[in-house]
DNA sequence: ATAAACTTTCACTAATTATTGAAAGTTTAA
DNA sequence: TTAAACTTTCAATAATTAGTGAAAGTTTAT
């Protein structure tokens, strides 16, 4: 495999895969773009390699910028505006990690509560739907603990300490 | 908040939730109402409830049933098919991550392989590629070791040993 | 101040994904 | 064996989501 189609490979799983971390194909391939290039790349070097729109790359860079992912870079001397991404694949899961607790995660688990919360009153209906919303509402709870415990540690803590454990 | 209201902010909510663990709408309200059902549904009590079409419901418990999430229930003397989910939230998380996993993340691990897996020329380009590459591919394979290794451990030793080191 | 160089916005269109419903298929009881 | 009771399939349609491109907005150099 040579060097162009292993990085158009690349670039098409990790967009394929967006869906998995809760993103876009553009925006996840601006990232994956972004993460293997040599230097910072401008909106219309990211147009023509991926072959988008400069409105689509627009909005997908901003929603980048807001997950905190991709930096603006100004090159003295240069009018044009520049982007990276965050190249530490540790803080770029961090990053991920936090936003989705924060995103999706958060916000299901305060129904869970409300739901869990209603008052029993008794029927066996009821007593399924509260018993089953709370076994729902701990186990998401604990994980999503777990995921801010470990996002809010140093770089190699997770590593560290999940490899002692599973190795 | 009365138990039908609170039943139905459920299933609407861990129907949009679905796209969180990847399947669709109408199948992760499927599974939300059996999941505080107290006892099997056909797919006419399904169908009512949830106001979807006959063919949806047959798919989509289809699709549950290949995930290994859903069971057909026969209930002696009656014609009609019955189904449950598994009620035990341990259990649903273990088979969730699992199918994940196989459908989604060891493929791209298998990606990633390949992509750095190329012959370094010793470009700048190739270099990098084959650098960042070979890092989310090491990392993306710990977390799936993770989850596997979680996925075949007896009910609660999960939970046991993470409390452990989170609490 | 102004005009060139650039970025953002947003109404429209395209692409993708989910849903329907009727026809075909299957099973069971008599 | 057949017909009623049920489930599955799938082409057509609807709903949702993503992408385009041109106009509006912003910044900078002169």
């Amino acid at each position: 495999m040579e060097y162009q189609e292993a990085k158009e490979k690349f670039i098409s799983t990790w967009g394929s895969l967006g869906s998995l971390w809760g993103i876009n194909k553009a925006m996840a391939q601006i990232q994956a773009l972004l993460f293997i290039s040599t230097k910072p790349l401008s909106m219309e070097d990211i147009m023509e390699q991926l072959k988008i729109s400069r409105g689509n790359t627009s909005m997908n860079l901003r929603q980048l910028m807001d997950w905190g992912i991709v930096t603006k870079e100004l090159i003295p001397g240069e009018r044009r505006e520049y982007f990276t991404t965050e190249k530490d694949v540790q803080e770029l899961a961090r990053i991920i990690a936090k936003e989705r607790s924060r995103r999706e995660i958060k916000p299901v688990i305060k129904v869970l509560k409300d739901v869990s919360s209603i008052k029993n009153d008794k029927s066996a209906e009821t007593k399924e739907l509260i018993k089953q919303t709370k076994a729902l509402h701990d186990l998401t709870e604990n994980a999503d603990k777990i995921i801010n415990k470990l996002v809010n540690q140093e770089q190699n803590w997770m590593t560290k300490t999940i490899m002692k454990l599973f190795k």
